[in-house]
Formats: structure tokens, C-alpha cells, sequence
DNA sequence: GGTTAGCACTCTCAACCGGTGAGTGCTAAA
DNA sequence: TTTAGCACTCACCGGTTGAGAGTGCTAACC
């Protein structure tokens, strides 16, 4: 595309950004140091338009970016912008700092934090724990037949869940003291039910299928995405940005993401780049939610990937500023982590 | 209040109710058989608002219930309706049988299904863990002076804590995994604190003091109600009541409930009754909620109360719908965690 | 040939205006 | 005490109008 052509999308991304309102000719002319006349940019306007860049609400009306645009716009043009980077990072180390390593409380003040910065949703998910490798597996028998499996992730996530294993006679209930004692060190859930299934524990032959089957269901539900946690915040802002002013708009948004597990699968399903990446509008794909856009980004512990940091706001995002941010958070978490 | 009084303002609740409408005298006269007429009836109201039961929104509008009028509806006029509980009794014990007893899963579906059945916002918080007493309590070693406390209420109700007890050196691990066999069967938080504190674990004097500041951060938070989980569903549903349709209303409400110790207060806050309690309006007594009513109803396990449910929808709201449904769905909460 | 000034045209939006309908309060009669 | 009648108020709807912003097109300009 020509320099100026480019210096023209980026100035109608960067006004609409702000105002939400379509922009025209002369106040580009006038805002943007281009050197050419509101003419010359309302023919490259259309240009833009013909090219698919630009949409035209309605005849007479100033130009809005298309889901095209947008994307050249984050792939060719956008600069990110600096300021407030570094303040936020320490505002981040001082909460991940203070929060003492309890995930759930952790993610969340991460994101209430993030969402203070940017008037967009923020998601954050948690660990995968379908897949993830647990440094500290554990089997608490809790009372008749009930047992808590106990599992502490390489990152020191810590998720606890009950298991069905029927009825147990007390006498029992000590055997399954003992025989969960083993070390799991380092294995999957799909490792520890494999197993379970080729070795059950001595004395507990009779209740390897109740536990086999209570697992595999448990396992399921991880895959699912049902049992992965989302932690929101800033679902208010939602309603400061203009597009969702409109109740139905917001109605549709917020029913959508009400079913934490489409949250969870929105989230998973950006992973074209390392860094930071962006679906825009339709690219999201998920009923209710195509008026928006999503910033995401990975954090880690050691290689495995742990979870994603998401903001979520309408498709008139600032990306300048919420691409940064989103990176500078996910390696700020990244970093804590891992202990650095 | 004079009978006839009475049959008016519960016929304006009741229009107002669903239309959301201010209602008029001619409206009632058509709807309900007072075998008076209109003016009769305009008289009534005129008194009704002297008596400040009634508002007028403006002159020659028809008439709204005031926080009075409603409180006295609810107090004295209601007429629950039957219709559907039996209907949600059936759904709910399936669900809370099909949960196995993972509570942050049953509450989550708990208020799913019930925000299904009411066109309000549901609040479940759950088990008090500051003050309940546990029937497990393990502490669990993680790596270098990361310690997690592992609770089981008597209701099966799972949490777990990080605690951070200092920097240990690894053959000190071992002395830690020994030394928290003991049983707390029976105790409170802070009974755990106490004992602690009188008789530290054999061996492991040298940690007692970053154990118990630990532990009693840990107290403080519980009882800011920080820690305290609330289970929301049915947000959306807020943007389908007329009232709530401005985006600045709207955004006021959303806005005081991101804060989550807040919507924990608000459900504490009320407990004047057993069964089913109502704060309407201004008795919320909460910033930015001031234009909605809350209904609750605490479910128990054994004598201890465990925690709340609460619908939380405009004044305008279905009371004679939600009241018997949240008292059903708690009571069936009650019965399914006791084990009947 | 690219650039620009000028101009007619389009479309939205806010303000205005009058009519309609719902509802009230008041008064006088039943 | 109740009711019919009536004048009055106010929100709301639909149509109109004018202003403002922006466009496309054309012809002149460098």
C-alpha cells in the first residue's frame, strides 16, 4: 500500500479509536500533518474504501475502519504506545509480590488491576489442569467414599477435586490413606489414571472401577473446558464504550460471555503468535461477541504454558495501548512465576 | 389500612410489577373487581400517596409504588405463588445430585438453574470458612517454605490456602510433613491459630512465628470477607429490566457489583428472618444498588448457617414469585447437603 | 497527471410543533 | 360516600425544518 494511503487508514483508525464516531475528510486534514488538501484525502478515502480498508456507515458520512482495516492496522501500523508500561509494571510486581502465590486470588487481582488501566474486559484463565504436569499429587480420603485428589501444579496452582469412589467400609478408608501415598511426581491426570488402571493400589483392587471411571469423568469435564476457571474483571466498562450503550447490544455480549466455558474456548483459540495477538470482529467467532475485539496473551511457567490474559472490548479497541499492556502483563507474570 | 386501601395497593404493585408502567385509576378499575369505579379509586390512591405507600412520577401520570409502599406489600399483601416450585424443586435436586458434591460446582449451577427461572441477577456465597468449624485439616508442604492449608468443612465443602512459613531447609520439610498429622477435627480458624500458637509442632519452634502471622493474615482476610467466594449468574438478565436499559443505571449497579466483598456484605447484611428475607431499595443500604431489591435466604448444614442465596433484580421486582423460590431452592439446599 | 477549490447533493440530528391519549384533581350531583 | 363530568397536565408520537458535516464530481491549476 502507498505511504500516504497508509498514513490515511492509520489517521481514521486512530480518530475513531478515540471519538467512535465516523471520521471524515477535513478533520484528518486538519488533525494530520499530511500536506495535501481534504480533497486529496477524500480520494484516497474512497480508494480505501473500494480496497475494502474502510466502510461508509451511510452516504455523507465520514469513513469507519472495516475488520480489514483494523487488521492491516495491527499488522502494518500500529505503534505502540509506551507510556504507562513501566508504571504498570510495578504497580503488577507489587500485587503479584503481595498476593503470596495463591492463584485464584492472584489472577483475580491481576485482573482487576489490568482492568483498571483499560476501559475493556479483562479475562484471565487460569492453569490448564488437563494437561498440565503436578508437582504434588495427593489422595485425601475425606469420609465414606468421598475422596479429595489434590493436585499442586509446577507453577504451584493448587485445585482440589471430589471423587466418587462409592461405598467404603471404615477399615478401608485407612488402606486408602496409605495406598494414595505414592508420588505422582510430574504426571498428567491422564498419567495417573493410565496408572491407576494398569496398577491399582494393594488392598483397593475392589475399588479401582468407581475410582477409574470417577476420574475419567473428571478428566472429560477438564477437556471440556467446564471446570477451567475465568476470572473476569471490568465487566462495567463494557457499558461505558458507546457501541454497547444500547441495551440489546450489551445484552447479547454480556449473555454470551455469562457461559464461562465459550470465555474459556475464546481464549484458547488465539495462538498464531508467541507475543501478543488479536481477533478481531468476526474473527472471534462466537455468537454474541462479533462487535468485538480480543488482545491476548500467554503466560508460562518454565515451557508449559499456563494461561492466557485476554481484554475483550469493541472492535474500536486502542490497540496502541492495550497490545503492550497485554504483553507487558503476561511476561510480568511470566517472570514472577518463575521466581526472577 | 382499610380493606379497600389495601386491594389498591396491591393491585398497583402487582400491575406495576409486570408492566413497569406507572398505573392508573382506570387501568385498576378495568383489571380488578373492586365494584367501584375509577374516581373512587383515584380518591384511594390519592390517600394512599398522603400515606406515602404511592408516588407520582409526574402530575398526570398514573401512580408507582414507593420503597414504603412495597415494603408494606411484602409484608403484609403478598400471595406467593405455587406454580413452579415443585416444578424447580425436581430440577434443582438433580442438579445437586449430579454435582457430587463439588461445591464451588454445585453453587455455580445452583445459580445458573435458578437464574433460569427468574429474570434477576442470583448471588450464592458460599460456606463461612472464618468461622466454621472443619472436620479435616491438613497441612500440606509444598517446596521451600510454601505450606498449603487444606480445609474440609463439615458441610464437604473444600478449600485450600497458601501459607508462606519462611524459608525452610529441605530435612525441615520432612518435620513439617510429620509434624501437621495432628488432627484439628473440630476447629475453628482460629482456634487452629491458638493452639498453634500454646503448643507449636514439635521441632518446628524456629517457624512458629511466620506460621501464626500467616495464619492470622489469613483469619483477617476471611473476615473482611475478601476471601469469601460469591457465585453470580443471570447478569445479564439486568439488561432486560426496562429500568436498567439506561446504560448509565446500568453501569452504576455492574459497577458496585465487580466489587465481590460487596455483594458478600449486602447477602450478610440480611438475616432478620429464618426463611426468606427482603431489603428493598435504599434498605440495601449499598451505593449505585439503591434502585433494586434483594431477596435471601440462608441455607444451613447441621445448626450452622453455610451461606446465602440472593436474587437481586429492580424494586420492581416479581416478589411473589421469587420469595417461595428462593426459600424452596434454599431449603432443598439445606435438605441435599444434610443428606436426606 | 496528480492536486485542489468549488459546488450541489445527501443524510443525520436536534429542535420545534401540534395532536393524541392517558391520567389527574376538583366539583357537583346522586 | 360514591360517582359522573370536565378542565387541565403532561408524555409521546409524527412530521417538518434548518443546521452541520461530509461526500462525489467537475473543472481549473501546477
Amino acid at each position: 500500500m502507498e505511504i500516504r494511503k497508509r498514513k490515511v487508514l492509520e489517521a481514521v483508525v486512530n480518530d475513531y479509536v478515540v471519538t467512535a464516531e465516523p471520521v471524515g475528510s477535513r478533520s484528518i486534514a486538519r488533525r494530520y500533518n499530511l500536506g495535501v488538501s481534504p480533497a486529496t484525502i477524500r480520494n484516497e478515502m474512497a480508494d480505501l474504501e473500494d480496497l475494502g480498508y474502510l466502510e461508509q456507515p451511510h452516504l455523507s458520512a465520514g469513513r469507519v475502519p472495516s475488520d480489514k482495516g483494523y487488521r492491516y492496522y495491527v499488522d502494518n501500523l500500529v505503534r505502540p504506545a509506551v507510556a504507562g508500561g513501566e508504571e504498570y509494571r510495578g504497580f503488577m510486581r507489587n500485587v503479584l509480590e503481595t498476593q503470596g502465590h495463591d492463584m485464584a486470588g492472584l489472577l483475580q487481582h491481576v485482573a482487576r488491576t489490568l482492568s483498571e488501566f483499560v476501559d475493556y474486559l479483562v479475562l484471565i484463565s487460569g492453569p490448564e489442569m488437563g494437561s498440565s504436569a503436578y508437582r504434588l499429587v495427593r489422595f485425601i480420603p475425606v469420609y465414606d467414599g468421598r475422596v479429595i485428589l489434590f493436585l499442586v501444579t509446577e507453577g504451584g496452582f493448587v485445585q482440589t477435586f471430589a471423587l466418587d469412589i462409592g461405598d467404603i467400609v471404615q477399615q478401608d478408608m485407612d488402606k486408602v490413606k496409605e495406598a494414595f501415598y505414592t508420588s505422582f511426581y510430574g504426571m498428567t491426570l491422564e498419567d495417573i489414571c493410565n496408572e491407576l488402571y494398569d496398577t491399582p493400589p494393594k488392598g483397593l483392587e475392589e475399588y479401582r472401577a468407581p475410582l477409574i471411571s470417577s476420574l475419567n469423568a473428571l478428566v472429560e469435564r477438564l477437556n471440556d473446558g467446564q471446570k477451567q476457571r475465568v476470572f473476569f474483571c471490568g465487566t462495567a466498562n463494557i457499558l461505558k464504550q458507546p457501541e454497547f450503550r444500547d441495551a440489546d447490544k450489551a445484552f447479547a455480549l454480556f449473555n454470551a460471555l455469562e457461559r464461562h466455558s465459550l470465555a474459556y474456548e475464546m481464549l484458547q483459540a488465539l495462538c498464531r503468535d508467541e507475543e501478543v495477538d488479536v481477533a478481531i470482529g468476526d474473527e472471534i467467532n462466537r455468537q454474541g461477541i462479533q462487535d468485538c475485539s480480543l488482545v491476548v496473551s500467554a503466560y508460562r511457567f518454565g515451557n508449559d504454558l499456563m494461561g492466557r490474559i485476554g481484554v475483550l472490548g469493541p472492535r474500536r479497541m486502542d490497540y496502541a495501548r492495550v497490545m503492550p499492556l497485554v504483553r507487558e502483563v503476561s511476561r510480568t507474570m511470566t517472570d514472577v512465576l518463575n521466581g526472577l
